[in-house]
This record gives C-alpha cells, structure tokens and sequence, in this order.
DNA sequence: TATGAATGAGCTTTCATTCAT
DNA sequence: CATGAATGAAAGCTCATTCAT
C-alpha cells in the first residue's frame, strides 16, 4: 500500500482509543486488549509504540496538556485586557473540557495514583497555569486596577472555581461564552452588593 | 490485659489504617496485606470485619464523609451572620482536611473508577454541600446582602476555590484563621478596585 | 449439673451433624463453621473430640460402616435358609440406606478423593461384604442349590445391582419387602422364560 | 515448526490432562496449576480455553459422557438379538471403563458435590441408558424371551450390575469378552440350578 | 511491521486450625 | 471444658507483557 497514512498516524490512533477507554474506566480498569480493540489494531501493536501501559498513559497525558497548554496559548493573546483575559481563559478552559472531555477526565482524576511521574507532569502544568494566573492578577494590582490581594490565593482560587465549573456535575450545559462572563463577573466584583 | 479496648476498635483501628494506605497509594495500589499490617492484624482480619476489599474501602470512605458532614453540622451555628458563615465553613473545610488528610486525599481523588456506588456516595455529598452552600448565598440575597447572581453556580465556584486552597499543592502551611478570611474577603468583594 | 448427659455425648452429637452435612455438600464444601452450627456446639469444641477435619471425617464414616456391618451381623442369622439369606440383605441394606440417607450418602460418594485412609476403610468394608456374599453362593452351589458359577462375579453383581436399586435414583419408593423379594427373584432365578 | 498441531489441539490436550488429575485427585483436590503441568502449558493458557475450573471439568465430562454414548449408539446395532445386545452392551461397558479410566473414574465419582449442573447432565445420561435398557428388556417381553419382571428395576439392577463389575475392584482384568458372557450369562438364567 | 496465543507474577479471598480467655 | 476471634497458607483467576510467526 504505498499511499499509506504517515507514519505516526497508528500512534496518534492509540493514543486517542487510550484517551477514551481510560477516560472511562481509570487506569487501572482499563485493559490493554480494550485498548487495543478500540484502537482496531493487535493486543502487540500497542506496544510496537508504547513501551508499557504506564508509557502509554504518560504520553497520552502529556499529548492531553501539551494540548492544553497549546491551546491556552494560541488563544491568550497578550494584547488582550485583563478582563478580556480572564473570560478568554475561563472559555478557553471550559471549552477544551467540552470538547477532550476524555482527557479532562482523565487529567482531573487519574494523576495521584498512577505513578509519580505522571503525578509530576500534571502538577507542574498545575503550577505553570497558577504562575500564569497569579502573575496577570499582579498586573492587575501594578496597573491599578485590581486591589491588594494575595496574587497566589486567588490565582489558586480562580483556578479551582473555574474547574468546579467545568467539571462534569458543573454548569457546562449551555453557551459556554455567557457562563465565562458569569464567572469572570462573580470574581472580578465579588458578590457583595456594594 | 485486663484493659482491654473496647468493642469494634479493631474495626475501628483497620479503617483508620485503610485510610493511610488508600491515600497514599490509591484503592488499586493498595494491597489487604499492607493494610492488615498497617493495621498490625493478620490479612484474614480484616474479612472478619469487611467482605471484601471495596467493602472495606466504602465503609472507610463513608465513615469520612460522615465526619465531615457531623463536623460541618456542629460547627456551623445557624444563628452566625452570613459573612461568619461563609468563614467558619472554609475554616472548618481547611481545618478538616489538614487534619484528616488520609480522608481528605481519599474522598478528594479516588471517586470515579473505584465503584458507581462509591461515586454516588461522594457525589451525594458534594450536592449537599453545594445546595447548603446555595441557600445560605440565596439567603444573602433575599437579605439584600449579596446582588443577583446565580446562586448554584456561585456555590460551585466558592466549593471549587475553597477546595482548591485546601489541595496539598495550595496555601495550607500557616494559620488557618487569616486565610479563611482572605479567601472569603476575595469572594465577598471580588478583587477589582471598587 | 450432675446429672448431665454422659461423656460421649457432644461427641455423637458432632459427628451427627457432620454425618448431615458431609451427605448434603460433601467433604470438601462442608465447612467446619457449618457443623459446629449444626450440632451447636462452638468451632473450637469441634477440635476437642477430633484432630481435624479429616478425622471428623473418618471417624464418623467408620461408625456409620460399624453401623451398617453391625445390622447385617444382627440381622443375618445363620439358620437362616440361603434364599431367605438374599432377600434379608437386601430388606437390611435398602433399609439402612433409607434410614441412614445422611451416612450411606457420604458412603456411596465420598471416599475416592478424600485420603487414602478413608479409601482403604470403604474398600476393605466392601471387599467384607463381597466375600460374605461369594461366601453364601459357595454355599449354595455346594448344597446343589446354585449352578456352578464365579462366586466372586456374582457376588459383585448382587451387590451391584442391590447397590443400584437402594441409589436415590433407583426404586425405593414403596415397601421395601416386596423390592427385596423381587431383587432376589431376578437374580435367583433370572429374567429368561424357562 | 511446520507441521503444527491443529487448530483446537492445545484444547484437547488440557480436556485430556484434566481428566487424568481429575480422576487421581477429584475435583476439588485437583489444582488448575498441575492440570497446566500436565498438560504441558502455563497456568492461564488454560483461561484461555476454558473460564473457571468448574468449566474445563463440566466441558471435559461432558466430552467423555458424550464418547461413551457415542460408542455405544455406534456398536449396538438394532438388528443384534437381544440376547447380543445385552452382552455386547457389558463388552462395551467393560471395555471403555478400561480404556478411557480417567473419564470413567471421574464420572462413577464425581458428580455429586461438583456443581448441580454437572450433576444434572451425569444423571441425565445414566437416565437415558437406564431407559434403554428397560426398553429392551420390554422388547424381551413382548417377544417372549423374557417372563414378566419389572423392566425399570431389572434394567436399574442390570446396570449396577455391570457398572460393579467394571469397577476397580471388580473383575477386568483378563479378557473381557468371556466376562461379558458370564455376566450376561448370570443375569438371564439366574443363579439357581433349574 | 503486526499480531495474538501463551505466560506467570501477583492479587483477593477462603477457611481449617489455634489459643487466650 | 468451651469458645470464637485471629490467623496465614493456599488456590483461583487476571492481565500486562513477550515472542514466534
């Protein structure tokens, strides 16, 4: 067959078959042979490119932030407001959750008991949103616009509103745009009446 | 010995074990054996007091959310005023998951791929909390307290950010009093200059 | 209590209820726990009177083979005349079973798998039978009663064939004399028409 | 190796060593990992074959129920007499007991205890050759050859007659066509002297 | 390269037996 | 004597991994 797919193409098959099949039944309860199956290749081909289960899982999961972190990046143009940030990461973050929901569930659940390594990968790029977020929170301190407030506590609290959000039991059924202000809205001016 | 402990302590003693290894290495990871010696109990113990191993895992899991629940109950005075409400609650959820954190850890990752009763176990729990959390912001409101903001998905965003603070990886190290007011203070006022 | 029941008492009341339930599940799903019950004594009081399962076991087959042999010693009269002989083991042995459903049950099924001690008893108690009966047929064809045949042949099919009609699947509904007689009668004199 | 095994060969080869371990030890005795020795292949390529312990010995009893009744449909022709029926039926009886020890001794011991769907399909079949027998024994009667006698017990009684002869303990070991003729002999002319 | 039959380490669970009371 | 809580050896079964084809 010469006018076969590119090569990484098998690869990019079972890392996307390993994303749903992990997605839905953790990491444990997954089974190679289902992976395979769902991949539509052989038992012995997964491990023609992964060397392990584990390596499996890591390079799906790494695959699934870089994809993130991609993401986040192509869309968070720094010519933006600061406000304008904030509902672009909060939209950016629930729609990438809408739309890899096999590998936000994965990345939300499975990471503390897998291995360490993979428990590292995730906290890091947890740590590099934090850094993120904290520091356009400073910016918005320098710039006046925001008040004195513990840059890190809010970014990490920002983060883990916008995650409760997303998260499956969340509110993530309609327009995902008028949910982004809402958020962005709640935090920037607080809920007191003033 | 004449001072014997009392009954249903061994029972008592192989949870609390249960819960040291289950959350340090996850339902999957944990082996009976190492939690019976934990427990200091032979491995045939701990069927005596548990059919199996998911037995043991969802009475140790509910026995958690039940202390939180009852610790939750007892702490938070109906006759607090909302903004005491809001503090008490995040210093009794930071206070509950520095103290507990083998519970912590479990309820907090290992929900989705253990059992679907399980995952109801928790996600019961969490809509509980949620709806309290939602009717004391809907209480604000009709008070003239708080503006007109949706109440349900404030509740998630303030469960979300508050857990978020209580995460091994957020800001837990110092006194839990100063930061359950600044968490609160963030979320009341939001953090733009008004 | 000084007037309490005499010595080997507990110890018949064990090995009855062990005669029940080996019948029921046989030896190897039959459960120490189960008996104790049964007889209603604690687990341990069963180790009182035997060494082990096994024993337990042994023991309360050879008493039920002590059993069987005494009636037939009883019942089996010398004087008796060799016809009458046949059918009076018969009448014995579908009584015993139908009595002792619990022991002739174990007897008839559990004795190849269990250990070679147990193997030997039944074997040697059978082979006694056997020889008693070849015995009987000697007697016959040297009173001129019988035509010459294997004494030893017969005998195993006699015992066979009574062995057959006292099974739970055989005929052992009605009386047992009329069944006795009509054993004896096809064998005594066949099924051919003269 | 070019001259490969066919294909459910390794399938056969497991039936086949089971039912050697299977007659020397008994069901629960026998244990998956000396099958798999015996059979020459690892412990779960058994699993691959068959799904419990309780499935290879119900596939493989039901193998050697199924052999037995197929030697017998194919050596008793209809147009034997009767009288050569019943012997050929005690040749064939003696001869597959001798041949196929393994199977014979795990059918004559085990069906009790195993599992009440084994015990359903091993009484089945005793009740088919049951039926048999008795059948031709009617045919005796109405063709005159036989008096009247009662065919379920005579048919009953003929079978543990020859089942007893086939026996371990009993009479196999020279040849078995005379054995057949006297058996058969015994059982039509019966043992008294006309 | 692709495959899946074969494998065995490792797990949960059972239950005969012990022994402190 | 009587007990039953405690135990751990032992067995069935799973599934990641290998390798001959």
């Amino acid at each position: 067959m010469f006018l076969n797919l590119n090569a990484g193409d098998k690869k990019q098959k079972i890392m996307m078959a390993a994303a749903r099949v992990f997605a839905q039944k953790g990491f444990h309860k997954s089974k190679i042979e289902e992976i395979a199956q769902e991949a539509d290749v052989g038992k012995g081909t997964v491990y023609e490119y992964f060397t392990s289960k584990l390596d499996l899982f890591s390079k799906m999961l790494e695959a699934g932030i870089w994809l993130y972190r991609d993401t986040l990046a192509r869309e968070m143009k720094p010519q933006l407001t600061i406000g304008a940030k904030f509902t672009r990461f909060v939209y950016i973050h629930l729609q990438f959750v809408q739309c890899h929901q096999d590998i936000a569930g994965v990345i939300r659940q499975e990471f503390l008991h897998v291995s360490p390594q993979v428990q590292q990968t995730i906290m890091e790029a947890h740590r590099e949103i934090i850094k993120m977020l904290a520091g356009t929170f400073r910016e918005g301190i320098e710039t006046g616009s925001f008040r004195q407030i513990d840059c890190e506590l809010a970014a990490g609290m920002f983060f883990g509103a916008v995650h409760a959000v997303g998260a499956p039991t969340g509110k993530t059924a309609g327009d995902l745009e008028p949910i982004a202000s809402q958020v962005v809205d709640v935090f920037l001016k607080g809920i007191e009446k003033k």
